[in-house]
DNA sequence: CATACATCTGAACATATATTCAGATATATG
DNA sequence: CATATATCTGAATATATGTTCAGATGTATG
């Protein structure tokens, strides 16, 4: 969604030109290091997974749910009830969240018991909770 | 966005009628805790903040952003020539980290210089990248 | 095997989000 | 004071995202 290029960006040539619209360079601290800056960049890719992941724990119904799960297995039946949403619904969220291999499921006769699978995920859960409650 | 009612769901209920379509309660693993789940449910108002928060990280462009700013101040100029961003769109960006409180800002001249505001967003920061190293 | 049920799925829709664009501010500088 | 520059802003646009709906799948059960 970004050109690749991005990466190899402006900062550090500092382009004169006569051109009409620009932000003449070196204003940085110590703009010698302006190379490093381009190095201390978050690479694309990377970042793009980062988001992914972070953006998977943007959903207020997602985090919900994973704060149910944190407690005990349950069905998808239970967990719509629970949150007071459609199953189907909480059926896509849950594939969302299988996706990025946040929980994990059992199947138990027609019904599907789902877990939290990533025990990474709660201390983020409760670092974002402290969080909030500190500044507030 | 979710009626507030969500919060005091159907679970634990058994409603039995001869309603078409509903799932019928009691498959929790101990139906007695039923009410348990409910309240171990995170509220919506929190569920939603904590979401936002997420939200903010959950963007590439603005995870790069706080890349550079872990290491040090830049002005508005120079985090458009590090990300090969537009000036605007930084500044877009940058208006939703302050709305957060993630980023301070210091005005010098006619430039605007941004900090990282919030150590705790480093070790989340940190976390994650480290989490996606793991699995891969 | 027909029916009920738990879950999943894809398409449709509504909403949210990010970027661009044009132009507004505010500050320096000749 | 006129001009250039750094940043901000709002509207417009494109894209992403979440929920609903209708129906498909798979599993129990009489």
């Amino acid at each position: 969604m970004l050109p690749n290029s991005a990466v190899n960006g402006a900062i550090s040539q500092p382009h004169q030109q006569n051109d009409t619209p620009t932000c003449d360079r070196p204003h940085l601290v110590d703009s010698s290091r302006a190379g490093d800056i381009q190095t201390q960049v978050l690479n694309i890719a990377k970042a793009q997974r980062m988001a992914e992941f972070f953006s998977l724990l943007g959903d207020a119904n997602r985090l919900r749910l994973v704060s149910v799960l944190a407690n005990q297995e349950l069905c998808v039946c239970d967990l719509a009830a629970a949150l007071s949403m459609s199953e189907s619904a909480v059926s896509h969220q849950l594939r969302a969240l299988r996706a990025l291999r946040l929980v994990s499921y059992r199947k138990v006769g027609r019904q599907v018991f789902y877990s939290l699978l990533d025990r990474h995920v709660l201390e983020l859960y409760r670092a974002v909770a402290e969080h909030l409650d500190e500044e507030s």
